[in-house]
DNA sequence: TCGGCGTATCGTAATATTGCAATGTAGCAA
DNA sequence: TTGCTACATTGCAATATTACGATACGCCGA
């Protein structure tokens, strides 16, 4: 992607757009919605739910996590998966900021 | 990028995740708040905010209008943009659903 | 200890994204 | 008309993402 360019945004810039993109992809979608909606917890559901191979799901898994959305506590053979509350409150943030606080030039 | 399989999702998860991955860029964030906080409405301005070439930031507006976060109108020899508050109320919905109705199974 | 179950990781192929220079288009002033 | 300003589009090149099969890893039960 030509130049990565990431110096010239501010860290804050940086760090949300990191949660938005991991949001932005539906299978990452599903998979937290399903977790908020505590329909599944576990690896081998979200493969039921979202009809991908384990293997991407796993992957997605990871970048839900390296994004620190979700985290993971492994029990016994499986892996639940819960959200974080803190990244939800930032991403809840940063929306209502931008909420038109009143009729804009145009 | 493998094969899309977008078939497997719901129209809102799809209709979501475009959302969510148009903000997923510190550029296209940059831009988003700059609208907000009523510091830039035109490409020009974007282009001294973000740093990155006139050329690529009126790429990000081009995907940031056809996720329907922002819309221009030509005024003149400039172009106006401003945030679309139905897509925002979206977002707002869908983060706020995503918050822990209570502590999870694990 | 040996399978088997549930996940994670690796390797790889197909595709999407990002960025910029160059060029095109539209409005306005002289 | 001519030239200028502001923005959009096109055409690459570099890089990131997505998906899956194959395989490795860790934890149990027999």
């Amino acid at each position: 992607m030509g130049t990565s360019h990431t110096e010239s945004f501010t860290p804050e810039h940086l760090a949300l757009a990191e949660l938005f993109k991991a949001l932005g992809h539906p299978a990452r979608l599903a998979i937290v919605n399903a977790i908020a909606a505590q329909q599944a917890c576990v690896c081998g559901e979200f493969v039921a739910i979202t009809g991908l191979s384990q293997a991407t799901v796993s992957q997605h898994l990871k970048e839900l996590k390296s994004a620190g959305i979700i985290h993971g506590s492994i029990q016994g053979p499986k892996t639940c998966y819960c959200l974080s509350p803190s990244a939800l409150g930032l991403l809840k943030d940063s929306v209502a900021q931008l909420q038109t606080p009143s009729d804009s030039c145009c």
